[in-house]
DNA sequence: TGAACACATGTTGTATACAATTTTGCCAAC
DNA sequence: GTTGGCAAAATTGTATACAACATGTGTTCA
């Protein structure tokens, strides 16, 4: 921790935050945990005032929780409140569509999603996907999600997105986690595509409330299977942030 | 600013971040203008470093935003992005309503729902409201939402919710502007309460997905009413958070 | 007259010192 | 043996000093 990499172009309250944030999800530190300020500061090598305003933002991120006494602790999740945050991140993406679609976009704007799509189909065709194929399709299908929100073209919309995202099992590679930890994880994928492209033709068609039910189902869908591989215990390991779970066991 | 009232039970950091939010939304601090920290010393009365983790607060709070070389600004928001922040919202409590639905909620849980209803019917009865009454009826108002919104049992949706509300026009006093700044505001009312009724009787009945479609369109109708209420620029006065948009005049 | 450079000024990012509050451990009393 | 209280230690909240950076202005040269 003496010599690490003083990346001067960065503020140490942004490197604070960063390690600190890795330090929570990989689990370094507990659920529930209380974080002492001199332990951040030696670990992180910022100085106590950097530190504070990482802290205050990872609290705000949701990752933290404030102690009534003073000071935070890590945040503890139920399997239920992950279930909830991806419905809910998909019920907003599910109106970025609607708005993307009823405000109009080009077919330029359109372009980069379908050619996202495409790459995705060359990587689904496999059915035994390959590691390799499937960081890559997790990758891709992140990108997707991305656009599909900028495309609503409503700064507060994406901005809270962006906030609910902030749950790493939120986010779109929860999504994905959500999908592929089943046994029949290539169908879910397969349908899972279907309903982008879909989205996809009704927004192009200006058919607002069509984009946004298939996003729901699409939100929907991610979080029944979650529930399932919670529930069955396959797979859950992929899950992003699951150090953050209360209690893997029921 | 010499002699405020130093409330020793709250932290310097509150109350700056008190002091610092009202100022931004009565319009002390205009939109796009840089943020001085030792301007906001001086009014806050705090030192540096209480300003310094308000000042980061109010930014994750959407009420300020950081600029490049160091530094905050407020934050200027388009006419569009208050409609869309208030659909949002909606959008929001819609998931809520249905998640109340599927969970099951006992009747006592709604018991306090329903006699916010009543309360509101007693005022909403009287056809040109008196001052007194409206006010009663934005307080009531708020608490019904809040009290939907507590119904979801869902912290990570409920935690949401708070933070779409934080920008002011989005919050439930936002929904009662956007329905009564216009002429038939005390029909739009009365088309606003049954909603209400109409919802706690979905959730009554375990009717998910109808508590969800009413609530949303509970929610696009205050945006179409806001929508209508700036292009006639009819008491929009009234509507809080004014201070942060750009252009009243379009 | 205009542009460019240097200097001065003000502002923010960081570090650290200090004070107050909370927590912890220990001892005594019931 | 348990509980209450007291004291010490640790930890957080606050204030301020310092350093690096950005900005604006004035002067000088083309």
């Amino acid at each position: 921790m003496a010599e690490r990499d003083m990346d001067r172009s960065v503020s140490q309250t942004v490197r604070a935050q960063l390690t600190l944030r890795d330090m929570i999800l990989s689990g370094g530190l507990r659920p529930g945990e209380r974080i002492s300020e001199l332990q951040a500061v030696e670990t992180t090598g910022a100085s106590r005032t950097p530190v504070r305003m990482a802290l205050v933002r990872l609290e705000e991120e949701g990752l933290l929780e404030a102690i009534p006494s003073g000071g935070f602790m890590v945040k503890a999740f139920s399997e239920r409140d992950i279930v909830d945050a991806i419905e809910m991140r998909g019920t907003l993406e599910g109106l970025a569509a609607r708005f993307a679609a009823e405000r109009g976009v080009s077919v330029r704007d359109l372009e980069p999603l379908k050619e996202c799509l495409d790459e995705i189909d060359g990587l689904v065709r496999q059915d035994p996907i390959s590691v390799d194929a499937f960081s890559a399709y997790v990758a891709l299908n992140a990108r997707f999600h991305a656009l599909l929100t900028e495309l609503s073209r409503s700064p507060p919309l994406i901005r809270q997105i962006d906030r609910a995202s902030a749950l790493p099992f939120a986010s779109p590679s929860g999504f994905v986690m959500a999908q592929s930890a089943l046994p029949e994880a290539h169908q879910i994928l397969l349908i899972a595509q279907d309903q982008h492209r879909v989205v996809i033709d009704a927004i192009e068609n200006r058919e607002g409330a069509r984009a946004e039910a298939i996003m729901r189902e699409h939100a929907r869908l991610a979080a029944r299977n979650l529930r399932l591989a919670l529930r069955n215990k396959t797979h859950i390991d992929l899950l992003p942030g699951l150090a953050l779970i209360k209690t893997v066991a029921d």
